[in-house]
DNA sequence: TCTTTATATCGATTAAATTCAATATAGATG
DNA sequence: CATCTATATTGAATTTAATCGATATAAAGA
């Protein structure tokens, strides 16, 4: 269950008469982040300024490759984070527009 | 896992360094809001201003009795709602600080 | 006190998420 | 092009979450 289209800015308020498409990405978003070693993985992210790579996530987490790889791919299909190639390696970085929507949801 | 314990205001976002115990707080309510079922709850609550009963819920989702019950279990335990007892009835509403918390994590 | 009504809990079932070994891919380098 | 290295994908096993029927509890009213 992916989430990639992008919604209103309006009016984005947990209370507001939300459609489906709206609670379908805002619920995504929250169920990623919602998981202790992607948020501890966002976390790292933002402590490190952006630019991290999966070999980084490795070094922190007592979780193999594989897995690592597949929380990645959580965060990015829910558009938390961005990721760039460069050569070999894959850079991490938040996509702050997932924060803001978070925040106006919150608000 | 429950998680009742409040937490330091200052500087709650996600980026600074976070300890283990403000995490899996900030975690539980992601997660308890990352759901379809219980961000539609919260939702519901919200709209009506507070003080929504569970037969409310019942006529809002296609959903049994002792379910509705579980997730309202579920969002007072994260300390996202909190529950009062009139009589017979018990009347469901939004708590501010819960929200405010996740504001603060996404800022 | 007996019954009714609203909500909670328990136990079982089903569905979904997490994790990892094995393997694939794709860029870099010899 | 052969190989090495970083990351992705696949498929299976395990764990966790969601749902519901049955039943318990507790307040209200007859």
């Amino acid at each position: 269950m992916t989430a990639k289209k992008t919604i209103r800015s309006s009016e984005l308020v947990i209370g507001a008469p939300l459609d489906d498409s709206e609670i379908c990405i805002s619920v995504a978003m929250l169920k990623a982040l919602g998981n202790p070693v992607r948020f501890r993985m966002v976390n790292l992210i933002r402590q490190k300024g952006g630019d991290v790579c999966v070999c980084e996530f490795e070094k922190h987490f007592e979780l193999k490759q594989p897995t690592i790889s597949h929380h990645l791919k959580v965060l990015r299909d829910t558009g938390l984070i961005r990721s760039c190639q460069k050569g070999t390696w894959v850079h991490h970085s938040i996509d702050p527009k997932a924060f803001e929507h978070i925040q106006k949801l919150a608000g």
